[in-house]
RNA sequence: CGGGGCGUAGCGCAGUUUGGUAGCGCACCAGUUUCGGGUACUGGGGGUCGGCGGUUCGAGUCCGCCCGCCCCGACCA
């Protein structure tokens, strides 16, 4: 690509808009501009990147066996209510009518879709396993999009589907995935972890989130220092050391003007581990639950959740906790006052023997509660993992926080959508027996930009060459010199000839836009040619990555070029970490 | 959804307090200059001041409504 033919408009300043600098980059790099909230034109240079990232995706996905398709972007609404999403998905599902009133979604994801294709073609357990993929354009009307890429409304994405006749060719199925996802990240340059991951509105038993670190990255994991184990923390268990204190006789306490953990316990000396903090929360059903959490722990909403059952779940206000009684500051597992509201406790209340908790009544606290004696309730884990515990798998190791970008996600599903769609096929035995299927998704514009948040220096975005806009980039310093012209025009052509991807900066700029544009647009290899070296028949080599320049004979730019080419491709062949 | 902020040329912003016919830098066009790290100078084009309505002789500026965008929060009762 002649840079002066190509549509690569780079900005000087900072964008507004980009609150991190991997969104920052793609805006002045040229690689995208803004439509509207969390939707975006992809341009030359960001297509190819998108291309670059979907190929190496496709590459790994067709040798595990998945089979390619492009499912409908717009999907009937019937599906959606035959799988029971049409309720459950919430207000992130973009619906639409058309002309005659029919509801259709946009499809923010395609279970629905691809079981109903399945179920129209696979009749027996002989057609089976089948994995089918597509890369495609989705939409989900995010709550609050940011981060460009990172999260945006429109996206793209690789979704794919398996389909199992048992339980074990599933697992294998996900084993594929898994191996396969490895591969695709690795091949893109990042540095990443998979962890244990909550399943969300997917539905479903296991699942495993792809994770680029990042202290960007918009979700917490936790990773043992000892052993594999890595989750995210929305899952994330430990092993606490456990003082259960003396066991004292249950009081009530004046406690005026009090409401806080720390106020309390301040006011009565206790260690707020030895307190129970309540936390009352209202589901998308309506009903009411409070959480007991000790004192100096956090509530884990994801975990609260998935112990209600709950799809969204909301913090009550002051004026609603009055209306079921509950006197704001002093509430209690004690004697609970309102039946409507159901009560669960995290499993480390019940090891402690005397707590400071609420005495349902203004201006009073209870201390020496125990669980099991002086109440009971169902009992859940609710906590979120603090840094420092003990590793729940190895038992050893101590556990680290980290933030990750989110790339890819693969779940076992099971039969909950054939089951929910009556998808099935005829076992050995000439039964009818629902899919067991799984969904792997990777998203592949987040896949880009979290390369470029793991990938860049002040001047700009230093690309792995395996997604990178182009493999190569000439840059022409003196475009009035004929010599310099014609020679860089031959050395381009070459370098087209031979199959590489090349970007020819050919403009008649100064040398110091080129070399700052090259820099902010971070292609890996650099061959620049300028009047100084090129008297003496040199040109100047150099990795995006590092200052170095080497000179060259001007004769041997293509073999050099390659070398270097193939080294970058051998490195990240080579096991990461 | 709650709170805060912003909307003036393609981008980044000033002007709004005190109403008087719109400006700066970058980008763009023409010319001169410069030529290995965003060159300097001269001249130029480009605006429904987010939209609608109101107040006023006169509104970017004051008032009302609407729209769009950004940030923070939505775990401690």
């Amino acid at each position: 690509m002649r840079y002066s033919r190509s549509f690569i408009y780079t900005l000087k300043e900072e964008q507004k808009e980009a609150t991190i600098v991997s969104h920052n980059l793609l805006l002045r790099g040229g690689f995208m501009v803004k439509l509207a909230s969390g939707i975006y034109n992809y341009l030359p240079l960001g297509l190819k990147v998108i291309k670059k990232v979907s190929q190496i995706v496709r590459e790994e996905m067709d040798r595990a066996g998945a089979i390619e398709i492009l499912m409908a972007a717009i999907q009937p609404a019937e599906l959606w209510k035959e799988s029971g999403r049409w309720h459950e998905y919430g207000k992130e599902l973009l619906r639409i009518k058309d002309r005659g009133g029919r509801d259709f979604v946009f499809g923010p994801t395609h279970e629905e879709v691809v079981t109903d294709i399945v179920r129209k073609f696979i009749k027996g357990y002989k057609q089976l396993p089948v994995n089918l993929y597509q890369i495609q354009t989705k939409f989900r009307d995010e709550l609050r999009p940011r981060f460009g890429l990172m999260r945006g409304r429109e996206f793209i994405m690789k979704d794919a589907y398996s389909f199992d006749k048992d339980e074990q060719g599933m697992d294998l199925s996900y084993q594929k995935m898994r191996d396969a996802y490895n591969n695709i990240f690795r091949r893109c340059g990042l540095n990443f972890r998979s962890v244990e991951a909550d399943t969300g509105s997917i539905g479903g038993k296991d699942s495993e989130e792809f994770m680029v670190l990042s202290k960007t990255g918009e979700d917490e994991i936790v990773v043992c220092d000892r052993c594999d184990y890595a989750s995210n923390v929305e899952r994330a268990t430990s092993i606490t050391e456990d003082e259960p204190g003396e066991e004292m006789e249950l009081k009530k306490v004046a406690t005026p003007g009090k409401e806080t953990i720390s106020d309390v316990c301040e006011f009565l000396g206790a260690d707020p581990k030895f307190s129970a903090k309540a936390l009352v929360y209202r589901n998308d059903e309506g009903n009411y639950f409070c959480f007991f959490v000790e004192g100096d722990d956090e509530l884990n909403l994801i975990k609260a959740m998935r112990a209600t059952g709950s799809i969204e779940i909301e913090m009550v206000s002051d004026e609603e906790l009055e209306n079921l009684g509950l006197e704001k500051g002093y509430i209690g597992p004690v004697n609970f006052p309102n039946r409507d509201v159901k009560v669960l406790c995290d499993y480390r209340i019940t090891k402690r023997n005397n707590l400071v908790v609420g005495a349902n009544e203004h201006g009073f606290h209870l201390v020496g509660a125990k669980y099991g004696r002086d109440f009971e309730c169902e009992l859940a884990d609710l906590r979120m993992v603090k840094e420092g515990e003990i590793c729940p798998k190895c038992k050893k190791g101590r556990l680290k926080k980290m933030r990750g970008i989110e790339v890819g996600h693969i779940f076992k599903l099971g039969q909950k959508y054939s089951k929910a769609m009556n998808a099935v096929f005829l076992d050995e035995n000439g039964r009818a027996v629902p899919f067991y299927m799984g969904c792997y998704g990777i998203g592949i514009g987040r896949t880009a930009q979290a390369a470029i948040e793991q990938n860049h220096d002040e001047f700009g975005i230093i690309w792995p060459i395996s997604i990178a806009p182009f493999e190569i980039e000439i840059v022409s310093l003196d475009t009035r010199s004929e010599e310099i012209r014609n020679y860089c025009d031959s050395l381009y052509e070459l370098f087209e000839k031979e199959g590489l991807d090349v970007l020819y900066d050919d403009r008649d700029e100064r040398a110091g836009v080129k070399l700052n544009d090259m820099d902010l647009i971070g292609i890996p290899i650099r061959v620049i040619v300028g009047k100084k070296s090129f008297e003496e028949g040199k040109v100047e080599l150099s990795l995006r990555r590092d200052r170095n320049k080497e000179k060259i004979d001007k004769n041997s730019v293509l073999d050099r070029v390659k070398e270097l080419r193939d080294k970058l491709y051998r490195e990240l062949e080579e096991v990461r970490r």
